[in-house]
DNA sequence: CTTTAAATTGACGTCGCGTCAAAAAATGAC
DNA sequence: GTCATTTTTTGACGCGACGTCAATTTAAAG
């Protein structure tokens, strides 16, 4: 085997290699979305595959590594799509509600994925997953919170030593409303049936607050939505349109 | 076996029934403080309780039903906190920021057990719960979130369309923080050492935007924990004074 | 075609949950 | 006090899922 050989080789194998991570992690999504969360076993996805566990094993070390692949992946698009959002935003309290719904709608396109998000957050989880696994996790963490940290840096609408409480609060308003759609908390049968449109309204008030100028935004939740889907190229099913 | 044999026995039975169930519970507690969620095993629990498995099935049906309880005396001890805070609070802001305070201390002092909130109602782990015990939690957050609606709305500080949208953004905030503090995140190594801190500062900020008067109360951080702690009875390393 | 290297497999070991038949303890009748 | 009956307790067992690794199949090289 010669160096030459072995360079085309490599890479070639790394493409067939790659291709198969593309088809386990498929089928792992499949049973997640088909099954749950129980029905989403090494073998099932061995079987789904038509390979067998240990060729499952040569490219995940673990269960949760398949699992925050996943995760990463959804990570993965909607930094893309906050990138949508900030690039159609037309100031900040524009761009701030684009981005949430860039949120939303990430959630929307694949609920069970970004249901486990802080599932895989936790620390018990996080042990057992491969160290580079990890870190491809806290990048996407941190291209979100330096984008939303930027945003509020940049648009030179509130003064400097509210940008980072600004960020803060909309991040907290953020995950604590995920936290209530993912697990269906007991919001919906308090009075609470759209906690979605009571976000909106909440960071509204919360940007008042800010000191945060009203743009020319409408406040209404179903127009924004709407003209989210349209920016993010969203057909009214909300499936993506490549 | 006669009915009054039974009256009495029976009431006799479950006192020993109700102390095994908190011998069951104080080792679980343990378990998970010293060994975490992994070393709390049933098989652990018996050993630890010098009981068999068999016996400790008799108290909890699952695993899951054991954590549910933990969470639910958590919780239990949460609303007792909220109480003392609506009793010693002068205006609705300095009630929020009590009943803040409340839920950060109430996790301060089962750090274990309050991280493990959002695991326990996700849809995945209560499904192995006993409906009973699902009831239970139920009724904590409804406990819960009806004072916070009801201090939104005795105040008569803030016009009534805004009260649910204030205790929903006031509650949105409040989990991602929690969510923050149980994961770690990624928030400590991007510049925010202390959530806590922030969690008010937004929080002012939130209600600023909501209307609501700023009574007389501080708004540092430190001198409203150190009010905080007195109010509810803790000792500076955050033990309970019985 | 043979030899050698790599990839694939699935039987196996392990662990934890939950069960249940058997053993032990408590209760009650005489 | 003794024996029968009921209740409680026990831990061995079955099961399912994870992860491993020796053996086997497949592919590559000479």
């Amino acid at each position: 085997m010669l160096t030459t050989s072995k360079a085309l080789g490599g890479s070639r194998k790394d493409q067939v290699r790659q291709e198969r991570e593309e088809l386990i992690l498929s089928a792992a999504l499949s049973l997640l979305q088909e099954k749950g969360l129980q029905g989403l076993t090494m073998q099932a996805i061995a079987d789904e595959t038509d390979y067998s566990k240990g060729t499952i094993y040569q490219h995940f070390g673990c269960k949760e590594d398949v699992l925050t692949k996943l995760i990463t992946r959804c990570g993965e698009r909607l930094v893309s799509l906050i990138d949508i959002a900030l690039a159609n935003g037309t100031g900040l309290r524009h761009k701030v509600v684009l981005v949430s719904w860039a949120f939303f709608i990430n959630a929307e396109l694949e609920p069970e994925t970004a249901g486990l998000v802080s599932m895989v957050k936790s620390p018990e989880f996080q042990s057992k997953v491969s160290e580079e696994l990890q870190h491809g996790i806290a990048i996407i963490d941190q291209s979100i919170l330096s984008r939303v940290i930027g945003l509020f840096t940049q648009q030179n609408d509130i003064p400097p030593e509210k940008i980072k409480v600004g960020a803060f609060g909309w991040w907290a308003m953020k995950w604590g409303v995920q936290d209530v759609l993912a697990n269906d908390w007991e919001m919906t049968k308090l009075g609470f049936e759209d906690p979605k449109q009571y976000f909106f309204e909440s960071l509204h008030i919360f940007l008042d607050g800010l000191g945060v100028s009203t743009d020319e935004i409408s406040h209404d939740f179903e127009t924004v939505g709407r003209q989210a889907k349209t920016i993010f190229q969203l057909d009214n099913n909300n499936k993506e349109i490549t």
